[in-house]
DNA sequence: TCCGGCCGTCAGATTTCTCTGACACCCCCC
DNA sequence: GGGGGGTGTCAGAGAAATCTGACGGCCGGA
Protein backbone atom coordinates (compact mmCIF):
# COMPACT_ATOMS: atom_id res chain seq x y z
CA UNK A 1 0.00 0.00 0.00
CA UNK A 2 1.31 3.13 -0.86
CA UNK A 3 1.83 6.08 1.53
CA UNK A 4 -1.27 8.66 -0.25
CA UNK A 5 -3.35 5.33 0.25
CA UNK A 6 -2.95 5.04 3.94
CA UNK A 7 -3.67 8.90 4.35
CA UNK A 8 -6.97 8.11 2.30
CA UNK A 9 -7.88 5.35 4.39
CA UNK A 10 -6.59 6.71 7.71
CA UNK A 11 -8.99 9.81 6.66
CA UNK A 12 -11.90 8.21 5.84
CA UNK A 13 -11.95 6.54 8.90
CA UNK A 14 -11.33 9.71 10.81
CA UNK A 15 -14.59 10.50 11.11
CA UNK A 16 -17.80 10.05 13.61
CA UNK A 17 -20.30 9.93 10.67
CA UNK A 18 -18.14 7.23 8.68
CA UNK A 19 -17.70 4.98 11.59
CA UNK A 20 -21.41 4.96 12.38
CA UNK A 21 -22.17 4.53 8.92
CA UNK A 22 -19.69 1.27 8.14
CA UNK A 23 -21.16 0.22 11.65
CA UNK A 24 -24.69 0.24 10.59
CA UNK A 25 -23.52 -1.63 7.18
CA UNK A 26 -22.25 -4.40 9.25
CA UNK A 27 -25.60 -5.50 9.84
CA UNK A 28 -26.12 -6.28 6.04
CA UNK A 29 -26.56 -4.23 2.94
CA UNK A 30 -29.13 -1.24 2.81
CA UNK A 31 -30.14 1.31 0.75
CA UNK A 32 -29.12 5.12 0.98
CA UNK A 33 -32.50 6.55 2.37
CA UNK A 34 -33.17 4.25 4.30
CA UNK A 35 -29.76 4.29 6.39
CA UNK A 36 -29.96 8.06 6.15
CA UNK A 37 -33.22 7.63 8.20
CA UNK A 38 -31.56 4.80 10.69
CA UNK A 39 -29.14 7.09 10.79
CA UNK A 40 -30.56 10.58 10.97
CA UNK A 41 -29.11 12.25 8.71
CA UNK A 42 -29.70 14.22 5.72
CA UNK A 43 -29.43 12.63 2.19
CA UNK A 44 -26.96 14.90 0.41
CA UNK A 45 -24.49 14.88 3.51
CA UNK A 46 -24.53 10.94 3.62
CA UNK A 47 -23.87 10.90 -0.17
CA UNK A 48 -20.63 12.93 0.58
CA UNK A 49 -19.85 10.69 3.45
CA UNK A 50 -20.41 7.74 1.24
CA UNK A 51 -18.33 8.96 -1.76
CA UNK A 52 -15.69 9.22 0.31
CA UNK A 53 -15.81 5.50 2.03
CA UNK A 54 -16.23 4.56 -1.85
CA UNK A 55 -13.48 6.32 -2.74
CA UNK A 56 -11.21 4.85 0.01
CA UNK A 57 -12.50 1.26 -0.98
CA UNK A 58 -14.57 0.95 1.94
CA UNK A 59 -17.79 0.26 0.84
CA UNK A 60 -18.83 -0.42 -2.46
CA UNK A 61 -22.61 0.61 -3.95
CA UNK A 62 -24.56 -0.67 -6.27
CA UNK A 63 -27.60 1.07 -8.07
CA UNK A 64 -30.70 -1.62 -8.22
CA UNK A 65 -33.17 -1.39 -10.72
CA UNK A 66 -36.41 -3.35 -9.90
CA UNK A 67 -38.68 -5.02 -12.64
CA UNK A 68 -41.37 -1.98 -11.86
CA UNK A 69 -38.28 0.04 -12.76
CA UNK A 70 -37.94 1.83 -9.93
CA UNK A 71 -34.09 2.51 -8.97
CA UNK A 72 -33.09 1.67 -5.25
CA UNK A 73 -29.16 2.12 -4.86
CA UNK A 74 -27.66 -0.47 -1.97
CA UNK A 75 -24.42 -0.15 -0.62
CA UNK A 76 -22.41 -2.86 0.92
CA UNK A 77 -19.68 -2.59 3.85
CA UNK A 78 -15.82 -3.73 2.19
CA UNK A 79 -14.33 -6.52 4.53
CA UNK A 80 -10.84 -5.58 5.15
CA UNK A 81 -7.98 -5.50 8.11
CA UNK A 82 -5.10 -3.02 8.19
CA UNK A 83 -2.30 -3.44 11.12
CA UNK A 84 -0.84 0.25 11.83
CA UNK A 85 2.30 0.19 13.70
CA UNK A 86 5.68 2.48 13.48
CA UNK A 87 6.83 -0.21 10.71
CA UNK A 88 4.04 0.62 8.86
CA UNK A 89 4.32 3.88 8.95
CA UNK A 90 7.78 4.25 8.40
CA UNK A 91 7.46 1.87 4.60
CA UNK A 92 4.35 4.49 3.65
CA UNK A 93 6.13 7.47 4.59
CA UNK A 94 8.80 7.89 1.64
CA UNK A 95 5.77 7.24 -0.99
CA UNK A 96 3.39 10.51 0.50
CA UNK A 97 2.97 13.37 -1.71
CA UNK A 98 3.28 16.35 1.30
CA UNK A 99 0.89 19.10 0.62
CA UNK A 100 2.80 21.10 -1.95
CA UNK A 101 3.77 24.43 -1.37
CA UNK A 102 0.57 25.76 -2.98
CA UNK A 103 2.99 26.95 -5.54
CA UNK A 104 1.09 29.79 -6.84
CA UNK A 105 4.00 32.20 -7.91
CA UNK A 106 1.51 33.49 -10.37
CA UNK A 107 1.39 36.74 -8.68
CA UNK B 1 -9.87 1.94 23.33
CA UNK B 2 -13.63 4.40 23.02
CA UNK B 3 -14.77 5.64 19.80
CA UNK B 4 -13.56 9.44 20.37
CA UNK B 5 -9.71 7.84 21.05
CA UNK B 6 -10.13 5.82 18.48
CA UNK B 7 -11.12 8.99 15.80
CA UNK B 8 -8.63 11.05 17.70
CA UNK B 9 -5.85 8.41 16.36
CA UNK B 10 -6.66 7.91 13.07
CA UNK B 11 -6.91 12.01 12.57
CA UNK B 12 -3.54 12.52 14.35
CA UNK B 13 -2.07 9.63 11.30
CA UNK B 14 -4.00 10.99 8.59
CA UNK B 15 -1.79 13.26 7.81
CA UNK B 16 1.46 13.40 5.06
CA UNK B 17 4.00 15.78 7.39
CA UNK B 18 2.74 13.69 10.15
CA UNK B 19 3.40 10.60 9.01
CA UNK B 20 7.03 11.78 7.68
CA UNK B 21 7.66 12.88 11.38
CA UNK B 22 6.96 9.40 12.81
CA UNK B 23 8.97 7.57 10.47
CA UNK B 24 11.65 10.09 11.11
CA UNK B 25 11.24 9.42 14.45
CA UNK B 26 12.14 5.86 13.93
CA UNK B 27 15.82 6.21 13.82
CA UNK B 28 15.60 7.25 16.97
CA UNK B 29 14.57 10.66 19.00
CA UNK B 30 15.74 13.95 17.72
CA UNK B 31 15.30 17.92 18.91
CA UNK B 32 12.86 20.04 17.38
CA UNK B 33 14.90 22.18 15.22
CA UNK B 34 16.91 19.17 14.18
CA UNK B 35 14.16 17.39 13.25
CA UNK B 36 12.57 20.43 11.20
CA UNK B 37 15.65 20.86 9.31
CA UNK B 38 15.87 16.90 8.24
CA UNK B 39 11.68 17.43 7.05
CA UNK B 40 12.48 21.12 5.38
CA UNK B 41 9.29 22.57 7.45
CA UNK B 42 8.62 25.58 9.34
CA UNK B 43 9.42 25.01 13.31
CA UNK B 44 5.53 26.58 14.04
CA UNK B 45 4.46 24.35 11.64
CA UNK B 46 6.34 21.17 13.27
CA UNK B 47 5.10 22.24 16.39
CA UNK B 48 1.42 22.05 15.45
CA UNK B 49 2.03 18.96 14.14
CA UNK B 50 3.81 17.27 16.98
CA UNK B 51 1.24 18.90 19.28
CA UNK B 52 -1.70 16.58 17.65
CA UNK B 53 0.68 13.84 17.75
CA UNK B 54 1.52 14.08 21.43
CA UNK B 55 -2.53 14.60 22.50
CA UNK B 56 -2.88 11.14 20.65
CA UNK B 57 -0.68 9.78 22.51
CA UNK B 58 1.73 9.00 19.65
CA UNK B 59 5.21 11.09 20.41
CA UNK B 60 6.44 12.29 23.55
CA UNK B 61 8.47 15.23 24.20
CA UNK B 62 11.43 15.76 26.82
CA UNK B 63 12.64 19.51 27.32
CA UNK B 64 16.63 18.41 28.48
CA UNK B 65 18.55 21.37 29.83
CA UNK B 66 22.27 20.75 29.55
CA UNK B 67 25.19 21.65 31.87
CA UNK B 68 25.63 24.81 30.17
CA UNK B 69 21.94 25.87 30.73
CA UNK B 70 21.16 25.59 26.97
CA UNK B 71 17.57 24.11 26.32
CA UNK B 72 17.23 21.50 24.21
CA UNK B 73 13.43 19.38 23.22
CA UNK B 74 13.92 15.96 22.54
CA UNK B 75 11.32 13.99 20.54
CA UNK B 76 10.71 10.05 20.18
CA UNK B 77 7.94 7.85 18.75
CA UNK B 78 5.80 5.80 21.18
CA UNK B 79 5.68 2.01 19.68
CA UNK B 80 1.86 1.19 19.24
CA UNK B 81 0.00 -1.02 17.72
CA UNK B 82 -3.64 -0.93 16.21
CA UNK B 83 -5.53 -3.56 14.36
CA UNK B 84 -8.38 -1.95 12.05
CA UNK B 85 -11.11 -4.01 10.99
CA UNK B 86 -15.16 -4.15 10.28
CA UNK B 87 -15.26 -5.51 13.85
CA UNK B 88 -13.45 -3.69 15.92
CA UNK B 89 -15.08 -0.29 13.89
CA UNK B 90 -18.43 -1.38 14.84
CA UNK B 91 -17.20 -1.78 18.62
CA UNK B 92 -16.36 1.76 18.50
CA UNK B 93 -18.73 3.61 16.70
CA UNK B 94 -21.66 3.13 19.74
CA UNK B 95 -19.29 5.64 21.79
CA UNK B 96 -18.41 8.31 19.41
CA UNK B 97 -19.97 11.98 20.08
CA UNK B 98 -21.00 12.68 17.04
CA UNK B 99 -20.63 16.78 15.58
CA UNK B 100 -23.51 17.74 17.33
CA UNK B 101 -25.99 20.06 15.16
CA UNK B 102 -23.89 23.12 16.51
CA UNK B 103 -27.09 23.71 18.54
CA UNK B 104 -27.06 27.13 17.99
CA UNK B 105 -30.20 28.30 18.45
CA UNK B 106 -29.72 31.24 20.01
CA UNK B 107 -31.32 33.15 17.07
C1' DT C 1 27.86 44.21 22.26
C1' DC C 2 26.55 41.77 18.45
C1' DC C 3 25.72 37.11 16.37
C1' DG C 4 23.94 32.52 16.23
C1' DG C 5 21.12 28.59 17.85
C1' DC C 6 17.21 26.97 20.32
C1' DC C 7 12.44 27.24 22.45
C1' DG C 8 7.68 28.75 22.52
C1' DT C 9 3.61 31.36 21.01
C1' DC C 10 0.58 34.59 18.32
C1' DA C 11 -2.22 36.81 14.72
C1' DG C 12 -3.71 36.24 10.37
C1' DA C 13 -4.33 34.56 5.66
C1' DT C 14 -5.67 30.31 3.16
C1' DT C 15 -7.26 26.28 2.20
C1' DT C 16 -10.09 22.42 3.02
C1' DC C 17 -13.88 19.92 5.07
C1' DT C 18 -18.82 19.80 6.74
C1' DC C 19 -23.46 20.54 6.49
C1' DT C 20 -27.99 22.43 4.84
C1' DG C 21 -31.72 23.57 1.74
C1' DA C 22 -33.37 23.45 -2.79
C1' DC C 23 -33.75 21.60 -7.27
C1' DA C 24 -34.53 18.07 -11.35
C1' DC C 25 -35.83 13.54 -12.70
C1' DC C 26 -37.95 8.73 -12.41
C1' DC C 27 -41.48 5.43 -10.91
C1' DC C 28 -45.96 3.72 -8.81
C1' DC C 29 -50.69 4.41 -6.62
C1' DC C 30 -54.86 7.13 -5.44
C1' DG D 1 -53.34 15.45 -11.70
C1' DG D 2 -51.60 15.14 -7.10
C1' DG D 3 -49.03 12.63 -3.57
C1' DG D 4 -45.15 9.68 -1.91
C1' DG D 5 -40.68 7.39 -2.22
C1' DG D 6 -36.27 6.87 -4.77
C1' DT D 7 -31.72 8.83 -6.89
C1' DG D 8 -28.41 12.41 -7.91
C1' DT D 9 -26.32 17.19 -7.96
C1' DC D 10 -25.73 22.23 -6.86
C1' DA D 11 -24.61 26.68 -4.57
C1' DG D 12 -23.41 28.61 -0.54
C1' DA D 13 -22.96 29.25 4.49
C1' DG D 14 -20.24 27.83 8.30
C1' DA D 15 -16.62 25.63 10.87
C1' DA D 16 -12.17 23.61 11.23
C1' DA D 17 -7.56 22.45 9.85
C1' DT D 18 -3.37 24.05 7.76
C1' DC D 19 0.57 27.10 6.88
C1' DT D 20 3.44 31.42 7.16
C1' DG D 21 5.89 35.29 9.09
C1' DA D 22 7.13 37.70 13.04
C1' DC D 23 8.03 38.38 17.88
C1' DG D 24 10.28 37.61 22.57
C1' DG D 25 13.17 35.08 25.84
C1' DC D 26 17.41 32.31 27.16
C1' DC D 27 22.24 30.91 26.56
C1' DG D 28 27.19 30.75 24.72
C1' DG D 29 31.04 32.64 21.83
C1' DA D 30 33.54 36.16 18.98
Amino acid sequence: MTGDELVSLLAALASPHRLRILAALTDGRTYVSELARRLRMNRPLLYMHLQKLEAAGLVTGELVTAADGSSVKYVEAVPFVVTLDLDAIAAAAPTVTLPGPAADKGK
